[in-house]
DNA sequence: ACTATTTATCGTAATATTGCAATATACAAA
DNA sequence: TTTGTATATTGCAATATTACGATAAATAGT
């Protein structure tokens, strides 16, 4: 064995999974992070910012965009990134709701 | 190679990954799902909630626990795990840092 | 002390992820 | 058409994760 179990659980849970997984390495926090500053897209100088060779960041980029945490646009000779808000407000409110549930629990006894 | 660089990146960019991280499996989700579910702690059943193997379910607990995201008191011969608010905490207030960035950006072009 | 119950750890096989060199692709400009 | 620039894909080695059987550890009850 040591492939994942995803059909015993439900989309949703294998859904938020796969959200939350890929915000797990920090250079795709990085990138999440740098494409907030810049405040527009970034079109061709992520790699420049990252301490990582050019195919190890255009594969985290894929994997957050395969995740729905950013989008593509062809842009001439670039491409242009951006953060896709979809994606976070589906996780964004996966963590609202357990804020939620916890306001409303009686006891966290430990 | 093959091992994260994670000394390449800040230490809250590898906080941050790591919790996400933490949540990267649908089992670890069912397991914070049915935490907030039982309004209380769990002391013993999770192993019959989830489809899988105890060793594997307490391989997941201890992930979590790990990450910060649950916590563990031994209560006889049973363990009581209940959700560890300072990591929700703290993985929420990214996403909330996100929404306000977005919030604030000029224009998102892609 | 013995037995049953619950959870953790060890060992290991199967699979997935990370990272990069080499190469391919796509387009713009000369 | 050739050259340069930017990004993607391929292939592979190193490492990490996932899953579980076997076993250990801890405690409660008899």
């Amino acid at each position: 064995m040591g492939a994942t179990k995803s059909d015993q659980f439900t989309e949703e849970q294998n859904k938020l999974a796969l959200l939350a997984k890929a915000l797990g390495h920090p250079a795709r926090i990085a990138i999440i992070e740098y494409l907030l500053k810049v405040d527009s897209c970034i079109c061709g100088d992520i790699v420049g910012v990252l301490p990582l060779a050019q195919p190890t960041v255009s594969q985290h980029l894929k994997e957050l965009k395969n995740a729905g945490l950013i989008k593509g646009n062809i842009e001439g000779t670039a491409i242009c990134y951006c953060i896709d808000e979809a994606g976070f407000e589906k996780i964004k409110s996966f963590f609202e709701h357990v804020s939620l549930s916890l306001a409303k629990k009686k006891y966290n006894c430990c």
